[in-house]
DNA sequence: CTACGGTGCTTTTTT
DNA sequence: AGCACCGTAG
């Protein structure tokens, strides 16, 4: 603590920076519109720069404005990196520059890390050695493959636990990237694995060289990869980086160590970098990320220069001391001074339901009341923990034809059918995918685990290639089913065609299938339609491909309630899918000790204090109203029992700056 | 070797 | 409540 509050006292130097620039000669008046600490992250030049932002003070917009002032100071759009946490903010944060100052800046190179990995590998493949038409495995493409290892090897045995997939993919990824040795993990989080540690690092060693053989990189070898290319910085890493001017990171807090070192290879040639984000807000730990990585940035690069962002502009006055009642019992963080001017409105509410729905009923009829009051269903947001706490509340919100959307949780692309067809189109564009060619080949009857390892085996020793027809001197005989199989798949390779017509193509193919699959088969049809339509988007199978695995689009239309989803709908989402997302009036559901904390999270400080972080960050999505419900009985289907205890984050709030509600059974 | 039905187990959060 | 794993029938 006393070293930050040395570190914070250079903010009040003068400014040595730059000769002084004359600002009439811009178009948008930059000094006007901004406050003072942004104006001076907004005109910052060359140089390192760390942005702490608190929740709500214009840390995109700051962003937005610099992006527009480099570009009116005549620097190529192309040669601003802007490094986002999803593509949506990249995208939008494009977008508003646009708006601000002209089209060049949507040519802003722009996107996540994943996404910036994808293309530059793509480009240079040939310096790391890798074939540019690899394929991105997702995370459940990972788990499968690893499965696949775990049953094949024999090193499973019954007597002994093992880990499962989940457990055994979510250490390798955490290991790579936090650094951390695969034993350490064990050690520390799986201490009842310690003994199995020999098997799981075989396991991990057969899985590398499972994804090298195959030309498959998961989304860490994306990180990986691009962390090499550019320390060893040969011909083409000096190429990219000599067309890369600035680099921007946002939500800095949520990356991790090979994000830190990728971002200090992005800056070997010329020291211009700009981090912004907020301690308070790093809720991505689980995926490696530490928050500590915001605060040792300024011994990452020289001369590091801090600003700080404190006048909030979100929230009213009320909102502001709830929150920032939260966060003050933060264990560890920068210390910030949050203020807003907003005043009036109302005190943050708290509601104790006795059930489940009747907190469900509540939302609704809260929800019809305000629209009532004028305020539009899209400026309205229920959040929680974990998705499946909406369940409840979204049959409500269908019975009361209220529309919303859900975000967070299950994933359009995560959904069975659609992985069916992806699995078709990734092998014609890798057809060493092996997990595709599995999964495919266990869609035909008949076709069980080792039918298909015995035609993949056929495959690996080149007795049997994708042609018209399988080999008649293949040492095993295929049916009819698969040899119409082989003939699509030949199909699919060779043929020049969009890959919206390759993906009518599989419809075709897979339709009768998929019909056998699924009961609900209706239902999931219209994600069918929805893939065809996304794939008219694209020109190339391959950018399909990764954007399906980098970017994930749209949510299942499974999850949506009603037809008008463009306009007007109620915003359902996890908490950390509301990241950087704000509301007029703002729910945020099952305040129970036990689900918000999660029990797994209140046995370590480091995990307790991240849910903390993600309260946090939920009341700073609120405007103007934040209400905070909480059933007095939730049956807790893993412990077995009925859950009562109101949240921590609730009772240790300090009881004047919340009003509270007991709801009766008034609403049945 | 696959299909199928029963039973126990699992369940944060996401690129 | 939905999926993974197991045992059994065909």
């Amino acid at each position: 603590m006393i070293e930050k509050k040395y570190k914070l006292r250079r903010l009040n130097e003068p400014v040595i920076q730059k000769p002084v620039v004359d600002e009439s000669r811009f178009v948008i008046n930059y000094s006007n519109e901004l406050n003072a600490a942004q104006f001076e992250a907004a005109s910052a030049l060359d140089g390192a720069y760390l942005i702490i932002a608190g929740a709500g003070t214009g840390k995109t917009r700051t962003l937005v404005y610099r992006v527009a002032r480099l570009v009116e100071l005549g620097y190529d759009p192309k040669t601003i990196l802007l490094l986002t946490f999803t593509r949506k903010a990249a995208n939008e944060m494009m977008n508003r520059a646009a708006v601000l100052l002209d089209k060049r800046c949507s040519k802003v190179n722009g996107g996540t890390f994943h996404s910036f990995a994808n293309l530059t590998l793509r480009k240079y493949a040939k310096a790391v050695n890798l074939d540019s038409s690899f394929t991105i495995l997702d995370q459940g493409d990972s788990e499968d493959i690893i499965n696949l290892i775990r049953s094949q090897s024999g090193i499973v045995t019954k007597e002994k636990r093992f880990p499962n997939k989940q457990t055994l993919t979510k250490v390798f990824s955490y290991s790579v990237n936090t650094g951390t040795a695969v034993e350490e993990i064990i050690k520390e989080d799986y201490p009842h694995f310690v003994d199995s540690l020999d098997k799981i690092l075989d396991i991990q060693r057969i899985f590398v060289n499972y994804k090298h053989k195959n030309n498959l990189l998961d989304y860490d070898d994306l990180l990986v990869y691009l962390n090499n290319f550019l320390n060893e910085f040969g011909p083409g890493a000096k190429s990219l980086l000599s067309s890369i001017h600035f680099v921007m990171v946002d939500e800095y807090q949520d990356t991790n160590k090979l994000q830190a070192e990728i971002v200090k290879g992005l800056t070997r040639l010329r020291n211009n970098i700009m981090v912004v984000g907020d301690d308070s807000q790093s809720i991505y730990s689980f995926r490696g990320a530490n928050f500590k990585n915001i605060m040792e940035f300024p011994n990452l690069f020289n001369d590091v220069k801090i600003i700080k962002l404190e006048e909030n502009f979100r929230s009213i006055q009320s909102i502001l001391d709830f929150t920032n009642n939260i966060i003050e019992r933060a264990v560890e963080k920068y210390s910030k001074n949050l203020y807003t001017r907003k005043t009036g409105g109302a005190l943050p509410v708290i509601i104790a339901a006795s059930t489940e729905n009747l907190q469900s009923k509540f939302i609704v009829e809260k929800i019809l009341e305000l629209r009532e009051e004028g305020v539009p269903l899209k400026d309205i947001a229920v959040l929680f923990r974990s998705s499946f706490f909406s369940f409840d509340l979204e049959i409500e919100l269908a019975k009361a034809n209220i529309p919303f959307q859900k975000f967070g949780g299950m994933k359009f692309i995560e959904s069975a059918h659609i992985k069916d067809i992806l699995a078709f189109l990734r092998i014609a564009s890798n057809p060493k995918d092996i997990v595709s060619w599995y999964r495919v080949l266990l869609l035909h009857e008949g076709v069980g685990p080792k039918t298909a390892q015995k035609i993949l085996d056929e495959l690996a020793t080149a007795r049997l290639t994708i042609k018209a027809s399988p080999d008649s001197d293949a040492s095993f005989r295929y049916n009819e089913k698969i040899a119409s199989l082989f003939q699509l798949l030949y199909k699919l390779h060779t043929e020049r065609k969009l890959p919206s017509e390759k993906a009518q193509m599989v419809t075709d193919y897979y339709y009768p299938l998929f019909k056998d699959k699924y009961d609900d088969f209706n239902k999931r049809k219209k994600d069918i339609d929805i893939f065809l339509n996304i794939s008219e988007n694209y020109k190339t199978l391959e950018s399909l491909l990764a954007d399906m695995a980098i970017e994930p689009i749209i949510e299942s239309v499974i999850d949506i309630g009603a037809e008008d989803k463009e306009n007007e709908f109620v915003t359902l989402s996890t908490i950390h899918s509301a990241k950087g997302l704000e509301w007029h009036s703002v729910f945020i559901i099952h305040l129970v000790e036990g689900f918000f904390p999660s029990s797994r999270s209140v046995d370590k400080l480091e995990t307790l204090e991240e849910e903390r972080r993600l309260m946090y960050v939920a009341s700073t999505r609120a405007k103007h109203n934040l209400f905070i419900t909480y059933p007095m009985n939730l049956f807790d289907r893993e412990a077995g029992t009925t859950l009562s205890k109101p949240s921590r984050f609730i009772s240790e709030i300090n009881p004047e700056l919340a009003e509270g509600w007991l709801l009766d059974d008034e609403y049945e």
